[in-house]
Order: C-alpha cells, then structure tokens, then sequence
DNA sequence: TTGTATGCGTTATCAG
DNA sequence: CTGATAACGCATACAA
C-alpha cells in the first residue's frame, strides 16, 4: 500500500490521462459512465483520499473556516463552537479552532496562522486583554471576512453577533428591583470588554430608572469564581451595610458568589439575591438555591456568525474585482431571557426546596 | 494592498529571484545580511505570510495533528485538549479539531477529511457506537501515526494513553466498602467501551476481594444525568433494598443521582454514599454535600498522547523506507487518586456543612 | 469523450 | 552568494 495514493496512480492502473480520472472522480458530465464506474473502483480499491492541500493551491480557497476564542474549556464557547460547525458542515466549510487563553500573543500569532493557513474566513471573540487591533486589520486588508462574536470589537469595521447584553442586564437588575432589592451591587468583567461595557450600563440604567442610590462601592471587578469570593469577603470585612442584591456578570461569578456567602453565613435568597450571566444550566441548575440568570443563547449564536460569514462571502464574490469595498457593520443582537430560580425569589427557593425534599408515594 | 501577497511579490519588489527571497525569509546561511535585511523589510511592508499550503504541498507535510474527539463541551475534552496544545505548538504543530457528537458516521467524515488534508497524525477518541474500525485502518496504512486517548480501540494495534480506570474504579468501590458500604450499586457507561468495562471491572474485583454480593440488578447503564436519575427513581421504586453506596462510571451521572435522590427524600451520604469519576470540580465542588470522585489527569493526558505521537513520528522517520512496520503498541497509563467529599463521608459532609455555616468574627 | 499543457506558491537541486 | 528549474497534486482552458 502506497503512503500516499494520487490520481495518477489511478490514472496509471487504468491507462487513461489524469485529467480524465480528476473529472470522473468530480462527477464531470462529459465523462462517460463506464469511466466514472471504472475510476471509482479503483479510487475504492486503493483507498484514495484527494489531496485537499493540492486543492486548495489549484483552487486558492481552503474551505476553511477560523475560529479564535479565548478557552474551550468554557461551556460558553464550546457551546458556540458546536452552532458554528453546525452551519460550517453544512455548507461544506471546515472549522479550525483557536485558544487564545486571554493572551494578545497568543491571538495574533493565531490568526497570523490562520492568515497562512488561507482560511476564507475568521470567526472571532478577542481577548479581555486586547487593546490594539493590527491583527484585525491584517484579516481585512487580505478580503477576508471577519465576523466577531460575543467579545467583539468596536474598533474594527466588522459584522459581528452579540447577545442583548444591555436589556438583558437591565432586566436583570429590574428583576432584583422587584424582589425589593434596594441596595443592589454589580460583580462586573473587565472594562476592555464592550459586552461588560453593556452589562454596566445595564446595570445603571435599571438603577437610574428606579431611583435607587448607586454606590460606586458596590461595582466591583470580578469575574471568575475566586475574584467573586474575595469581593464578597470584602463587602462582608467592610463597615458598609451589605448589599441586598448582586447582579454578576457570569454564571462564575454567581457560583463563587454564593458559595462565599454561604460560608460566612449568610443566607441566599433571603439576605441577598443573585442573579447571573450566560444560564449554563450544567452549573444553575446544581447549586442550593439554583442560580437565576440571564439566558444566552450560545449555539445560536454560532449559526449565526457562521451564516453571517456566507453572507459576507456571497457579497464579495459577486464584486470580485472590487477590493475592499466598505460597508457599514451589521450587527446582529440575540435575545436574552431572566430565568428565575431560587437564588433571587424565596418562593421559587421554598419551591425547590420542597420539590428536594418531596418523598414520594406513588 | 493585494489579496495575496507572495514570495514573487517580494522578488519584484527587490529585482532578486523568488528562491533567494525564499532563502532569506528562512535565514538560510547562503544569503548575505543586506539581502536578507532587505527582504525581510519588503516582507514586512507587504504584510507578507507565507503561504502554508504551498509549503505543506511541496514538502508533503502539513505540520498538523487531527484530533477527534465525542464532544467538545465536556470539561473532560476541552481539557485534554489543552494539553495537547501545549506540546503540539511547542513543537511546531497546529492541531485541527473535530467534534463527533458520538456519532460513528461523522467519526468516518471527520478521519477521511484528516486524511485528505494530510495531517501528519491523528490523536483518537473513540465514539461510544465505533465496532467497525476500517477507517482507523485507513490512516495506519498511510503510515500516518494514530494515538488513542481515552476511549482507546482495543482491536487496532496503536499507541494509546489511559488512566488507571481498572484501579481507579477499585479504589473507588473500597473507598466506599472502608465507609461501610455492603450494598453497592455501580451505574456503568456503554460496554462498548473499554474504559467503562475496566471500571466495571474494578468494582467487581473490588467487591469481590471483601467477599460483598454482587447484585447484577445493580449494576445499571446508565452515563448522564437524565439516565442517572432514571437509574435512582427506578431503584427505589423497586421492591429490592436501596443500595448503601453508588460508583458512577463518571461525574454528570454521579450529580444526576444526587439530584435524584434528594428529590426523593433520600440522604446523602447518611443513607446513600457516592462516588463519582472524572473529577471536575467546576462540578464536583458545587454541590451539598460536595461529590467525592476519582481524579483524572486530563490536561496530562493531552500532553502524553502529543508525545507519544512526536515520538512515533520519530521512529517513522528514522525509517523511511520501510512502510507499515509493525510494533508492540505501547499503552501509557496515567495516575488516578480518590478525592473523598462529603458525598462518601459523613464526617467530611459534617466539615464542608461547618464551613460553609460558619459565621466568621475576626 | 478524452488528453495535453499550465499554473497555484513554495522550496530543493543544480548551476553559475 | 544568487538564479533558473522542476516538482508537490490537482483542476481547468484548450486542443483533439
């Protein structure tokens, strides 16, 4: 068995020219039916598998797609990457997956790679740590669409996917408005991130709305389980008066959230509501209460990004001449959702109680 | 700016010859400093990338690793996939992705597109549906390295990487007889699966060596939370005896049976002792009482199987001519460890209880 | 209906 | 030190 069989080694076995065997073997019509049968026969017999790498020389288009994130780890963004691979296949594209690990490096030498590699699209959500965007520039400046999701980019002239991150944090703090919370903190991510940026501003916005005093105090950059933990010692240690409601800007957070609380005794829903980001349910649906929060549709917003790229695609192959052509971005916003649980509704929390320890009798 | 910028953009450019151009860019000794300065100058101002198809064409090599794994959104996964990362980018290698969905059809898709897009090896883990094993045979006769991980295929001869699943699963099941434990019950993957047929094999070995019954109505599939719950609802409802002690083939089926056993008024660990297998602690952490489970290096396993490749990458090339020879397999075992909490262990349920209700006053 | 020639971008070989 | 040439595997314009 050959380490690496061609056409013309197909060609050879049945004593035709090479180019013959490259069209029977595409389905070309004016291939006769007795070629096609023959060649296939002996593309089955020796296991022949075309050169894709050949293929996308001959043809400059790797259908490739790249996809940059910052972890895969992140149930988000698997989650996302699931949706995109979903559309890509189907449209005859190939994912390849980037980690970036929330480091500038890490992203530019990932989508220099990419860039080399010819992908015929980037799909991309940037690092915390990104603040210059030469990289990006760089994907259009070659035509290649480039679509950010999640953690796009302001900077950038770009289509791009994001969730209501906004209206769903307003509605977040609405929610713990109504719950009575009076003296409402928010766990916030990093500032160099618009879906943060939004989440704030939903944040004050709710507040504003209903007249409540916001204590600057009381926002405080966290964003993963142990920032959460010690933000939630801290307000604990402080001479303030405990907040009655944390908003936070992911399920993490809520998670550490909670479990610090906890631990210092004190009692969630009851003495302090919580409400998070994201609603990965493999962890808001495990803890005691269960954690409200605010849905995302992750998969979803896969599809989309990677129909946005076919979109984007389709335009500029109709202007194949035309380089660069400039447009305004579209950006798409998915809908969000509070989902209520235990952890910022007593009665929900009595509810799941009460189901948990529900012993049935037939 | 053109689309694409190649070597002979450069060459232009500088009124050279593109094999000088493409000495210099590699800093091939030959070249004097001004050409190469001059060069790199040029390359830089073009945003000149190299074109990795072209290169992987002509030196037939794409310097990628294939990996195939069920799902990405398991913590398990994303986490071995970082590892594989880690030694992969050190040495040189870009690793493409792709997700099955346990489904052994897209297991096929997905090895012949490898196949076709030349990766120089392909690190496997298996589908829980995979009897048939042509396409693993494919790449072999190819002469291209497979490495399995994880949920390894007994019936191809290849390199592989484990955990101690067999003495995991034994240590596990003795854990729980040590806690008292008499009737253990054992909630067990696909037995299409080796990994899953070593842990069962553990627990009976286990309960075996202290003279415990086996009740094979006790040994249940069952490897995800719905299944998980269904397994306990089942269970009690039966006119049998509840089991004392539960060893879940993994950590989802052991949150699964928590959850289901709290709903139906049933102690954990006072009436009914788990022990789970994986270790996530995104989960394994969160809940009351906290899920005691045998601990998996997953993030090492990734590093292992990268260098089992590197090296049988090696002894291929030491060998060129030579096609196919074969080889004992190699099977690399990795480390597991008990980690008890609260789940098997009244007294630490007791501990993870105390702190979490305990009222600080520094 | 099939064959021939050419080129995609790069690099190794050989020549100068 | 540099240049010309061929080849990697495939697809297509053109020829027959």
């Amino acid at each position: 068995m050959k380490t690496q069989v061609t056409i013309k080694d197909i060609a050879k076995a049945l004593n035709i020219s090479p180019s013959t065997v490259s069209r029977a073997l595409k389905d070309h019509p004016d291939i006769s039916q007795k070629t096609k049968d023959a060649v296939n026969k002996i593309a089955a017999e020796l296991d022949y598998h075309p050169n894709t790498i050949a293929q996308s020389l001959r043809k400059s288009r790797s259908n490739t797609i790249g996809v940059v994130v910052p972890e895969l780890v992140h149930h988000f963004f698997a989650s996302v990457i699931s949706g995109i691979e979903d559309i890509a296949y189907k449209a005859g594209y190939r994912v390849v997956i980037c980690q970036t690990n929330e480091d500038v490096t890490r992203e530019k030498i990932n989508i220099s790679a990419l860039i080399s590699s010819r992908v015929d699209g980037v799909l991309c959500s940037m690092t915390k740590e990104t603040k210059e965007y030469s990289h990006f520039k760089s994907i259009q400046n070659r035509n290649i669409p480039l679509i950010f999701f999640d953690r796009i980019c302001n900077e950038i002239k770009a289509d791009s996917v994001v969730v209501q991150d906004y209206e769903g944090a307003y509605e977040a703090v609405e929610h713990l408005i109504e719950q009575g919370c009076k003296r409402i903190a928010h766990f916030k991510g990093p500032d160099s991130l618009l879906i943060t940026r939004q989440r704030l501003n939903g944040y004050y916005d709710a507040m504003r709305e209903s007249h409540l005093q916001i204590d600057e105090d009381l926002i405080i950059q966290a964003d993963d389980r142990e920032s959460a933990r010690k933000a939630i010692y801290d307000l604990v240690k402080s001479e303030e008066p405990m907040p009655d409601g944390i908003f936070c800007v992911n399920d993490n957070v809520a998670v550490g959230a909670m479990m610090q609380l906890r631990e210092m005794g004190i009692n969630v829903p009851r003495e302090v509501k919580i409400v998070g980001f994201e609603d990965d349910t493999t962890f808001t649906r495990l803890t005691d209460p269960q954690i409200s929060s605010v849905f995302q549709p992750a998969f979803e917003m896969g599809q989309r990004a990677t129909e946005m790229f076919l979109d984007e695609l389709k335009r500029k192959e109709a202007h194949p001449e035309k380089i660069l052509e400039p447009k305004t971005p579209r950006i798409e916003v998915l809908k969000t959702k509070v989902v209520v649980r235990g952890s910022s509704n007593e009665q929900v929390a009595q509810q799941e109680r009460a189901r948990r320890n529900y012993l049935e009798n037939v």
